[in-house]
RNA sequence: CGGGGCGUAGCGCAGUCUGGUAGCGCGCACGGUUCGGGACCGUGAGGUCGGAGGUUCGAAUCCUCUCGCCCCGACCA
């Protein structure tokens, strides 16, 4: 059913064509999530479910981030999923940041209903001591880190957590926003402050690499400005991607924690020359936001476009046959395919159920993003070829068998690199150098990103924002020196900032 | 917390104004015809209408209370 027709039925939960990005953008992520698998609503305000298909997505997305934690020198541990209240208290900016959010276990303990059916809790079994669900865990680990660090030869301290954690936001978005979301979060100790700046940046790198050469979408590495700025941390930095609605996500953040931490938890280590000195920290994190990331930079109006690097299922055949007997030859001629194709490391699905129609499989693995489909029948057996669907572009064409599994490797690294330059060209032609502030009120309202000048100051950003809703998302890494004058106040300013309404 | 909306079959909804046999679509089960872009026909299963109380001969429908969810705003590394 064509989309327009929709509008007759007053329903179109019923229609199978998505509703259209231009015409309501976050509908349309919405049934991308729910329609391609990926994740619902639970029962549990502002909680997700992660399906089967959306975690596999994940686990992909972790194991490459993991290995290049390790490649870098990092190891995985874990620390408690509570923190005490007078932990996260001893951090004051840090704490002052996270009490708005924060999940709280006061009791222990459960007990039948006096009063009739059900459980109440037991006042009686009251925590001494109210027990914080983390929303971050620099508290809990620097409390740990005393006990683990003594000497300069005890540093650096680098190491990783995969876990989950739960921030009590008002207003949640399936990914962007949940109350409880899953992220790793990496927390090193170091020796000087040139190593934990080194290492800060280092893993915005990672970030970067992964982020750009993995999901395939481009970002900007950058410093958040003083009120952007991580509670606790000396500096902030960050990559930022451009949705295709013309809004930033941030993607992932690395910090510069200074001796912050160290000083509220005692964590104080001999140098080589017998001196006393607070250690530097730093810590970084992505989080299952960088799903809705994955999915708002490349989807179209048919759904998910996957990046190969992180399909699940990288090739999909689909048998196309009327009597069991056709579907036999064909299976037969598939067989070696699917095994080659596993051979050389591409994950493939032979789909020959029957309980669909080959167009519903069609229309059903291109709502899930599969890159590459083959469809094979008769016809092509007595061709010698298979009918091959590339996902970002939906170009069909006939190739030969032989010599498919070449073809269909190429094929996966020229869809991986095709969608990040689509995702690049797109920042790029809605990125916008504005000096006037007329011109930057006109275009915040069109959307993307804008690149102007900034007096540095605090209350010149307040009131951009608050006029506006743009944010300063970062100021590049790589901003070139350039003075001006501020787009809003016209005072000086030395170099150029990124402004643009944010998720 | 303020404003708006919604709870009826697994999912999406109509029915509520004006009380009188609980319906539709999708999905599901079975049978058949189909099969190169989301097939069709037939048969069938499935609901104490979010919960409690009240009015009434009779309540999904009217009244009171209550629970939950969604959207907009405030909030948010």
């Amino acid at each position: 059913m064509p989309y327009y027709l929709c509008f007759c039925s007053g329903d179109n939960s019923m229609s199978k064509a998505l509703p259209k990005r231009s015409e309501n953008y976050s509908e349309w992520y919405n049934e991308i999530v729910k329609r391609a698998d990926l994740a619902e609503n639970s029962a549990v305000r502002g909680c997700m479910v992660i399906k089967p298909y959306g975690y596999a997505i994940w686990e992909k997305m972790q194991r490459a981030l993991d290995d290049m934690f390790k490649a870098t020198g990092h190891v995985n541990a874990y620390f408690p999923l509570f923190v005490p209240k007078s932990f996260l208290e001893k951090e004051e900016e840090h704490a002052a940041g996270f009490a708005k959010e924060c999940a709280v276990v006061t009791h222990y303990r459960l007990k039948g209903n006096p009063d009739g059916k059900g459980l109440v809790v037991d006042p009686n079994a009251k925590l001494e001591e109210e027990l914080i669900i983390r929303p971050t865990s620099e508290a809990v680990i620097w409390n740990t880190y005393k006990g683990w660090i003594q000497s300069w030869r005890d540093l650096p301290l680098l190491i990783n957590q995969w876990a989950n954690v739960v921030r009590w936001e008002m207003r949640t978005r399936i990914f962007l926003r949940t109350a409880e979301f899953l992220w790793q979060e990496g927390h090193t100790a170091h020796a000087t402050e040139a190593e934990a700046v080194e290492e800060t940046e280092k893993m915005l790198g990672v970030y970067a690499d992964f982020v750009e050469n993995w999901m395939a979408v481009p970002v900007i590495q950058g410093v958040k400005t003083p009120n952007e700025r991580f509670a606790g941390a000396e500096d902030t930095y960050c990559i930022e991607g451009m949705m295709q609605d013309g809004k930033a996500l941030q993607c992932g953040t690395s910090h510069f924690l200074g001796q912050n931490f160290a000083k509220s938890f005692d964590v104080q280590f001999v140098n080589k020359e017998n001196q006393l000195e607070y250690a530097w920290a730093t810590s970084w994190g992505v989080s299952t936001r960088l799903m809705g990331a994955l999915i708002m930079a490349h989807s179209d109006d048919q759904g998910l476009v996957l990046p190969p690097k992180l399909a699940p299922i990288q090739v999909v055949i689909i048998p196309i046959y009327r009597s069991p007997e056709d579907l036999a030859t064909i299976s037969e001629k598939v067989e070696p395919i699917v095994a080659e194709l596993k051979a050389v490391g591409i994950s493939v699905k032979y789909d020959d159920s029957d309980n669909q129609r080959s167009g519903w499989k069609f229309a059903e693995y291109e709502l899930k993003g599969v890159p590459v489909r083959m469809a094979i029948g008769m016809r092509d057996l007595e061709n010698g070829t298979v009918e091959v669907a590339r996902r970002d572009t939906l170009e069909k064409s006939s190739v030969s068998i032989q010599g498919i599994v070449d073809h269909v490797k190429g094929l996966l690294d020229e869809i991986q690199v095709n969608i990040y330059q689509k995702a690049l060209k797109f920042r790029e032609e809605n990125t916008y150098r504005v000096d006037d502030w007329d011109g930057f009120k006109d275009q915040i309202e069109k959307g993307g990103f804008i690149s102007a000048h900034w007096d540095g100051t605090s209350e010149t950003e307040e009131a951009i924002k608050n006029e506006t809703k743009a944010t300063i998302r970062c100021i590049p890494l790589d901003a070139d020196k350039e003075t001006g004058k501020c787009v809003y106040s016209g005072n000086e300013s030395s170099k150029r900032v990124i402004f643009a309404r944010a998720y």
